[in-house]
DNA sequence: GAAAAGAAGTATTATTGATACATCTAATGC
DNA sequence: GCATTAGATGTATCAATAATACTTCTTTTC
């Protein structure tokens, strides 16, 4: 039971702009923080954007920047759309589905209700409460932040 | 967000030998019931026996049965000994965790709950909830039970 | 119109779950 | 006690797909 490092990187993109309110980033920039994969992390912010998390702007002087606060950023919500494989078992998907019982079997139901629970209890935060402590996470970025009070090294 | 095959296999066994309490079955018979392979069915039938939900024993006559009352295991429990990759994202296994901002991050502890609360779904029932249709449940397993009314095919 | 930055599509690599195969060991029944 | 049956164990192979890299557009701004 894992989940891809495209959420987890999603997660990360979400953090790091929430960390810059109402100024943009770019990926170049991003992916440096983190020391990741520029390429990987470019579908990353592309499927942020598509599912409209983010606003993105080409050209100079262009980057990313949050479609809306991060208090408004449920974090089951994004999940639900950076995970895109949610079938637990095989009975989840009917088109691949060969298991003879799946008629008279309730381990289907149980899985999907674990599954709601666990959503739930992600719906229980937002952006704005991962990024409680942003002095901290500032300073482990390289990042500059307002009232952070140093000058950052790029 | 899947979970592996083998956890599905591990519930379908279960399922099966829950369905004919005291009896024993085989891997073979099992195999053949699901039409799911025999070799890779082995491999998850020894886990089961190593962590004890069922009881094994070789030998003409021998195999399968579970180890105490369907009622008396937790699928949560059981799913929690099957599942082994539990780490959902990366700053869960601090052996190869290489993320920056873990130490200011509170995103490990969201998860961490969300996977409680899953879990706590899947411990709200027990393998005899699984089995609430027995009659249906052996007869697209083509499976002898008792009170079941008709022969087996095998 | 040049440069910067994101978008899009394709190709490659690496991981690992799934599966197959071969051999070994234990228990039973004749 | 020996043959047979059935599970245990270990190794090797295959397949799926996540992760990553590369290449080529577009768009925007100066």
């Amino acid at each position: 039971m894992r989940l891809t490092t495209h959420t987890d990187y999603a997660l990360r993109v979400l953090m790091y702009l929430a960390l810059r309110p109402g100024e943009s980033s770019t990926i170049q920039e991003i992916a440096e923080s983190y020391a990741i994969s520029k390429n990987h992390l470019m579908k990353v912010v592309q499927n942020l954007g598509a599912t409209g998390w983010i606003e993105t702007s080409r050209g100079r002087g262009g980057g990313l920047r949050l479609a809306k606060p991060a208090e408004a950023i449920d974090l089951g919500a994004v999940v639900r759309t950076t995970e895109e494989d949610l079938g637990l078992v095989e009975c989840f998907k009917p088109e691949e589905n060969l298991c003879a019982i799946t008629p008279a079997c309730r381990l289907k139901g149980v899985f999907a209700e674990a599954l709601e629970a666990f959503f739930r209890a992600l719906s229980g935060y937002t952006l704005a409460d991962l990024v409680r402590r942003p002095k901290g996470l500032a300073r482990l970025l390289d990042l500059e932040v307002e009232a952070a009070g140093r000058e950052p090294r790029h």
